[in-house]
DNA sequence: TATCACATTAGAATTGTTCTTGTCAAGATA
DNA sequence: TATCTTGACAAGAACAATTCTAATGTGATA
């Protein structure tokens, strides 16, 4: 998530102490958080934060594209703010989610698109983590 | 979904009048219905079915390798009664899910898979449908 | 047809997410 | 720096999706 706070101000947000908090949790951050994660994190910093301020603003950076919201957990959302495109391992187990540094090249015939008009692609691999395996 | 009547019963499960009226919901069905669509549809047929019927009816389904659950909708569960692997194309817009036929050759090099036991992948396209473009 | 294990129902409970309301503070302006 | 305005915040209520619970009902087998 490249996202200075001068590119924060320039957008017309205003950067405040929460929001901030936020940010500095998720720069650099793999482990695909969940919203609860997020609130947990920046609870022990901000014991008032509220839940809401979080949702609003992994809400506001979703809009503005600076995180990407995550499928591939069928019971949380989950937030990515590595927004280059990428595809994720998943651990069907845990629900780990791992990036995937592969590329691929996928292409759809004009004839399989069914009139979609595609925007981008996800490859999920799904399968058992590490420490999955080994509990099992 | 392959799962005639027999097969059924053959697996040690009793075949009562709703499972039966959600299997026939789902069979051929390429809509890839939430639990709600479910049970708005097979409570046309029993008005007294349950909310907790259907969830525990597809868990049981899925639990057997008879339907999958699909990622891709981050509001809520999606069912696929076609188990054969398949991708998909997601609409941003509405969230209609529509099958592939195309198949991808995708192999991930040991160094790439962070220890995980691959299982299988799943391609989601995402894109607006032909619906969606024409509205915006 | 009697029995029993399992399925069903209705609604409560839980979980994850969004909304509402009153308050407050960041950034702008003078 | 003092004041203003807009948008952010906290707290909890509301909401939506899913799961659980307890009582009742029913399919399969003998």
């Amino acid at each position: 998530m490249a996202l200075s706070q001068e590119q924060y101000r320039e957008s017309g947000l205003k950067l405040t102490p929460q929001r901030m908090a936020i940010l500095a949790y998720l720069e650099g951050n793999i482990l695909h958080p969940s919203a609860e994660d997020v609130f947990r994190a920046v609870r022990r910093r901000f014991p008032t934060m509220s839940f809401a301020t979080v949702y609003n603003t992994l809400e506001m950076l979703k809009k503005r594209g600076k995180v990407v919201e995550l499928t591939g957990d069928p019971d949380k959302k989950r937030f990515d703010p590595n927004i280059r495109p990428h595809h994720h391992l998943i651990c069907t187990g845990c629900r780990k989610i791992v990036d995937l540094k592969t590329e691929f090249n996928l292409t759809l015939k004009a004839a399989d698109q069914a009139g979609f008009q595609i925007m981008g692609n996800h490859i999920e691999f799904t399968g058992l983590c590490p420490d999955c395996q080994r509990k099992r």
